[in-house]
DNA sequence: CTGTTATTGCAATCAAGTTGCATTAATTTT
DNA sequence: AAAATTAATGCAACTTGATTGCAATAACAG
């Protein structure tokens, strides 16, 4: 069961999310929303959200989880099989363009692709 | 500076290893054995292995590093961007054969590369 | 306006992983 | 073979991302 009612946290973590298709991890979010949310709302909302495939969420290389809105998908359809870059230096991740599969053993049921690359970005 | 003494903690997780190509997390390695080896160690142990090539790490849809042998790889060659299949219903971690690149935007230096894909294994 | 119940905030908790430090044990030197 | 050097180990404490229980709050349906 996902989002079912309009609060001002849903808000603000949406409006937070804006539209540059940025991903935010939780202690991203957390700073842009200078606390106005506590911690544990952001996970619980992150999490419907995701449910609802509003947002989708992949995780970075140091084990922490991120999250991004589905742009080049429609609601519905797998939204998480798009690459990611991270930079090791400062973190930052963005999002890239594409879809791919890969050949996998026949007895396997595969749901879910993550592709994360990671290196120096631009600034870096 | 990575390995530099023959330990018995060492013996232990090589051979904890084996050949088979299996993955395995600190908690199963801990596991399989059977806390011979304190958990500390074993972190430290895992750190220089994946330093000297002996070993690869990758990170799990749980956000919980996975350890594997370098197999299809030679000693100092990338032996991180082959996907892996892990189920989300037992956690276990398979390696799978192939060698992928993806295209990325000019400004971004690509160090690495993880495929990670979830779904159910043939026992689940 | 009132009742229902989803949502929230807080504190406590859990789990993965790290760090400092004193002790132990490989390996080198003599 | 014993002594010296220093890498490796074990323990406890700690850090951080994430989760849970529960009482208080606030959407929203009627």
């Amino acid at each position: 069961m996902g989002i079912q009612r309009k609060t001002k946290s849903l808000d603000s973590i949406l409006h937070a999310f804006g539209d540059a298709g940025e991903a935010l991890s939780v202690k991203l979010l957390l700073q842009k929303l200078e606390n106005q949310v506590n911690k544990t709302t952001v996970y619980r909302l992150l999490e419907k959200l995701v449910e609802d495939d509003v947002l989708y969420s992949f995780v970075g290389v140091d084990g922490v989880s991120w999250y991004a809105r589905c742009r080049t998908c429609s609601a519905g359809s797998n939204c998480r099989s798009h690459p990611h870059f991270q930079c090791v230096s400062c973190n930052q991740v963005r999002c890239l363009q594409g879809e791919f599969s890969f050949p996998v053993p026949s007895d396997v049921r595969v749901t879910d692709t993550q592709i994360l690359m990671t290196g120096y970005c631009g600034n870096c």
